[in-house]
RNA sequence: GCGGGGGUUGCCGAGCCAGGAAAAGGCGCGGGGCUUAAGACCCCGUCCCGAAGGGGUCCGCGGGUUCAAAUCCCGCCCCCCGCACCA
């Protein structure tokens, strides 16, 4: 039944153009929504943001607000390319969810092989899905950002950050598939979503060989502090290679070996060999070298022959040092410490980093556990000639923690850990001694200068300081494993090179942002705190891709801006777009200058004129248009766009703008599950917004969708509430329709309701103006249609006092129906009329104070009659003293004030007890009371006999005398004795 | 781990920032009316006890402050979201 009304005024609308906005006297109001990204149907995720700003759009057009509200699609990126290559394969999950979730027929699916194919059709589907449900989108800003003055626009805006130093060079980690030689985005994961990308350390020891010389064992931890800890190397019993990386020879594992080719290397296999060739032998332990250079100098008898010591680091790269270092610690114990020997462990695993792990028994349960398998198993030792006083190492403290003394020694012996075999065991120890010592450690006088350190302040020093000494490295890992690629492949981490960046990094720019989130609105307002720490940690981010639709960088074309860079600032677009879709602006006149000039202010009109190709008088009536709408006064988005979109498009806005044109204001908003599941636009379950607008109504969905939820809580579609919206939607409108007649004069009840519709006119615009569209739908919906059945039980019959007011109340919620009831007595558009606003004048106390009355007097009667049947019911007033104690009462401010106050009166005096009951039950509820006053309790009871009969079904008598005289005295003021027989 | 949010009566959710309601509203459920009947609609009820409008117990758990706490303070437990280069 809705349908058909909610098409006539979609198209009245349109025809009208009433939504079409543009500079006019009026106060502006320009509120955007991210634009969909289309690789798929709009769904009612969409559909709650989007309704949202379209009610706020409505509420403000409603408050006197000149409104913009623009709509443009987003297609750059790879999403889209994706899914028109899975349809070209005729991918059959793909087929299947697109044709079951996203509603698109499968004749037509199949033919969306190309990315344009796509754009087309979903941007055809999602305008479709847009006007269906009533939004007051001006239309004729619409665009894809593929359209060539777009990138133009994208073009002039990466110049600007370019100008201002704000994009950089640099490389950067990224997951990648070697088979589709790709970087892999979430959605194209098999396996490991969750994974990130870690950066171990590595820390290089070195060891000699005759045929190779120097040998880097490139140790790879996340704690680089317990260098100074260590006692040995593993390497787990098996085939290693050796292989040439930049230079120097590194044993790795075979899979270290091939993660390492990714990783922005120079990296060339030189050999295969045996792990046990190296068991028993030594590795120099470079820190230590360092911290004990004079004690292995004067060792050393050629000593001084060598120069200067602060050259340890240099002297080991270039490996002789190494050399004499390991022969002196065969020869003598006294340097264990700083040449270690290499042992075999079976919980190395190679497919994590390098395969090469330092062994650090203090702080590590594995390293612990291993060397005291290894004291252990005497046949292991002989078997890899293994002489036994190398494993009879004992742990090296490095840092302190309270509580422990050995910290893995200590944690382990709690658990009961047997052998390196109790895997489960040994990760809990691990994460025990590592949550310890990370939040409470402190680095001992054995880490040299490092001493004193909080451990989870570090490992960056750290990591640092050993590349600095080139005796360090960083090995990049995925924290989980595996991660697998759609098409089945191990991905792995590549590192990209000569990647662009914009420098999010940069303190000032940070400190802009950081200043404005403080000064502008954030709703909900405990957001403003989660901003600034997204702030905080925003890293630079690589801005340039390889693959997808979008812009090119203009000043290196092979590659692409990425897609979260490049819908930063564009609602400055909306601004453009209309000259461009009017065709007085084509993609070749927007220059950098003509850029400049119309969103900046900068350069000189006559100039830009020339330069543009476009007349002075367009190009200032383009800046007109600009200057008038800009700034965004409101931004109301998903919550998932927080940590990204959101931090940019203030980003952005602030360093390109002037200070007058930051955004006001980000609201922000959750999601929408369906029957109480996740929705996923690539995997189902997915409902579309057209599908829920042709089997509800636009207005029923729109009502839902702001009534269920509200702020960044998640909504939860459920289709049986969705009906029983659908059919209090019906109750209004035939309930409207009925009473939209005349307005009668008005009386006691009409006043009431009056009264009481003011109180949820204040509510409504308060909910309003903070986003809370569920408080504004409950109290604009819910709590007048209960006002209004009370209205009418009462016997109401000039409901229409309050329709006009009612109707447009509601507007922006239901706006179809509302435009339908609204031209049952008027011409306009109720999406044009005013705001109902909240008149103090109207609120009457007396008769609400009669209707409260009325209410609390039935209730209790209806208590009474839960034990006590009878025919005739009768009411016995509070006496008259109760009424000048209550009023007293009211004036003092304690119980034992207004006690006081009253003994000093004599009439009280004799029922002081009395009297002290009856305070007791005032100061219980002191407003109640307060309220009794204004009326007289006989004549409302007098006067409404008849109701109070038919609600109760007994005849009502005023007879003090019928009532026991115990009965009597319990009445209050507002509390009648009720006395049934 | 870090950061943000949260645990309220069968469910969803107000209220808690500004302490004084067995705690709005919706859904569900039960009863009644209407109806040939079902649905819809309207009314009533929906923590426990109660032959008088009352009493008792409640807001993750445990303490504390207060005449008074879901609301303030302290400790603990649990849940959700983000941690990126992806739209």
């Amino acid at each position: 039944m809705f349908r058909e009304i909610e098409k006539r005024w979609q198209r009245a609308w349109e025809d009208s153009k009433i939504f079409q906005a543009d500079p006019s006297d009026k106060p502006k109001f320009f509120i955007t929504i991210p634009y969909p990204y289309l690789n798929g149907n709009l769904h009612v995720g969409h559909c709650r943001t989007f309704t949202i700003g379209d009610a706020i759009a409505r509420f403000k057009r409603m408050c006197g607000y000149n409104v913009l509200f623009p709509m443009g699609f987003h297609v750059t990126g790879t999403p889209i390319i994706g899914l028109s290559e899975l349809i070209s394969k005729r991918d059959e999950r793909t087929i299947e969810v697109y044709t079951k979730y996203h509603d698109v027929p499968r004749e037509i699916l199949l033919e969306l092989t190309t990315p344009e194919k796509v754009v087309e059709y979903f941007s055809k589907e999602a305008e479709k899905a847009l006007r269906n449900i009533g939004y007051s989108i001006d239309w004729r800003r619409k665009f894809t950002t593929t359209d060539l003055p777009y990138q133009r626009f994208i073009e002039w805006q990466f110049y600007k950050l370019k100008e201002k130093g704000l994009i950089a060079k640099g490389s950067h980690p990224v997951r990648f598939c070697p088979n589709c030689n790709n970087p892999v985005e979430d959605h194209d994961l098999l396996m490991g979503e969750e994974a990130t990308i870690v950066d171990f350390t590595i820390v290089k020891l070195y060891t000699f060989d005759d045929r190779y010389g120097k040998i880097v064992l490139p140790c790879a931890t996340l704690r680089p502090e317990t260098v100074f800890g260590v006692t040995n190397v593993w390497i787990k019993p098996t085939k290693y290679v050796l292989a040439r990386v930049d230079g120097e020879v590194w044993l790795l594992s075979f899979e270290g070996v091939e993660k390492l080719r990714y990783q922005e290397r120079d990296v060339e296999v030189v050999g295969e060999v045996d792990a046990r060739e190296f068991f028993g032998k030594f590795a120099v332990n470079p820190m230590l070298a360092d911290m004990l250079i004079e004690e292995i100098l004067e060792e050393i008898e050629r000593y001084e022959d060598m120069v200067e010591k602060t050259e340890t680091f240099r002297w080991i790269r270039e490996g002789n040092f190494v050399q004499i270092i390991l022969k002196l610690a065969e020869r003598t114990n006294k340097f264990r410490r700083v040449a270690v020997p290499i042992l075999p462990a079976e919980f190395v695993d190679t497919d994590s980093a390098t395969g090469v792990v330092m062994s650090v028994p203090a702080h590590a349960p594995y390293d612990y556990v291993a060397l005291e398998d290894l004291k252990r198993d005497e046949g292991k030792l002989n078997m890899y000639g293994i002489s036994r006083d190398l494993v009879e190492v004992e742990p090296i403290v490095l840092i302190r923690v309270e509580g422990y003394n050995i910290p893995a020694v200590d944690v382990v012996r709690e658990l009961g850990i047997e052998s390196q075999n109790d895997r489960e065991l040994l990760d809990k120890a691990t994460r025990i001694v590592y949550k310890r010592e990370f939040h409470k450690g402190i680095l001992l006088e054995n880490t040299g200068k490092y001493a004193g350190m909080k451990v989870s302040e570090i490992k960056d020093v750290l990591q640092r300081d050993l590349i600095e000494f080139g005796v360090g490295d960083i090995f990049y890992e995925f924290s989980e494993k595996p991660v697998v690629c759609r098409c089945g492949t191990k991905c792995v981490v590549k590192v990209v090179k000569d990647q662009w960046f914009i420098v999010y990094s940069n303190d000032d720019w940070k400190g802009d942002v950081l200043d404005w989130i403080g000064e502008m609105r954030i709703i909900p307002d405990y957001y403003r705190e989660e901003f600034r720490n997204k702030v905080l940690w925003l890293k630079d981010k690589a801005c340039a891709r390889r693959r997808g639709l979008g812009t090119r960088i203009p000043w290196d074309r092979d590659w692409l801006i990425e897609s979260l860079s490049d819908s930063t600032i564009y609602m400055a677009y909306y601004i453009l777009a209309k000259f461009i879709n009017e065709g007085k602006v084509k993609s070749e006149n927007l220059t950098r200058e003509l850029l400049d000039f119309v969103l900046l202010g900068v350069g000189d009109v006559e100039e830009v004129s020339i330069s543009s190709g476009l007349d002075v008088e367009t190009i200032e009536e383009i800046r007109r248009d600009f200057e008038y709408w800009y700034p965004v006064d409101m931004r109301s988005s998903g919550k998932d766009l927080v940590a990204n979109h959101l931090l940019f498009f203030l980003f952005h806005h602030i360093a390109i703008f002037p200070r007058e044109y930051w955004p006001r204001a980000i609201a922000v908003n959750g999601y929408v599950r369906l029957e109480g599941e996740k929705m996923s636009k690539s995997k189902g379950p997915l409902l579309t917004m057209k599908r829920a607008v042709e089997e509800n109504g636009a207005d029923v969905t729109r009502l839902y969708i702001l009534y269920s939820a509200e702020y960044e809580s998640d909504a939860d579609w459920r289709r049986k509430e969705v009906e029983a919206m659908k059919r209090h939607l019906e109750r209004f409108y035939e309930l409207v329709r009925e009473n939209y007649g005349e307005v009668k004069e008005i009386d006691h009840l009409d006043r009431w309701l009056v009264s009481r519709f003011q109180r949820a006119v204040r509510e409504t615009r308060d909910a309003m103006e903070n986003l809370q569209t569920r408080r504004a739908v409950n109290s604009a919906f819910f709590e007048v249609m209960n006002d209004v059945r009370w209205y009418l039980k009462r016997g109401g019959d000039n409901l229409a006092v309050i329709l006009d007011d009612w109707i447009r109340l509601l507007a922006p919620f239901i706006p179809h129906i509302c435009e339908e009831l609204w031209h049952i007595k008027h011409e306009s558009f109720v999406s044009l009329e005013s705001y109902p606003e909240f008149d103090e004048s109207k609120v009457d106390e007396k008769a609400e104070a009669i209707e409260n009355y009325l209410m609390r007097l039935i209730e209790d009667v209806k208590e009474v009659m839960k034990f006590f049947k009878g025919d005739v019911v009768y009411f016995a007033f509070a006496e008259d003293w109760k009424f000048e104690a209550l009023r007293v009462a009211l004036e003092c401010e304690s119980m034992k004030s207004a006690m006081s106050r009253l003994m000093k009166d004599g009439r009280f005096k004799g029922i002081a007890k009395d009297v002290s009951t009856f305070l007791k039950r005032v100061f219980k509820d002191r407003e109640t009371f307060r309220e009794i006053l204004k009326i007289d309790e006989r004549s409302v009871v007098e006067e409404n006999r008849e109701f109070i009969e038919r609600e109760l079904g007994v005849r009502v008598v005023l007879d003090d005398s019928a009532v026991p005289f115990e009965r009597r005295r319990s009445a209050m003021p507002g509390k009648p004795a009720i006395y049934i027989h």
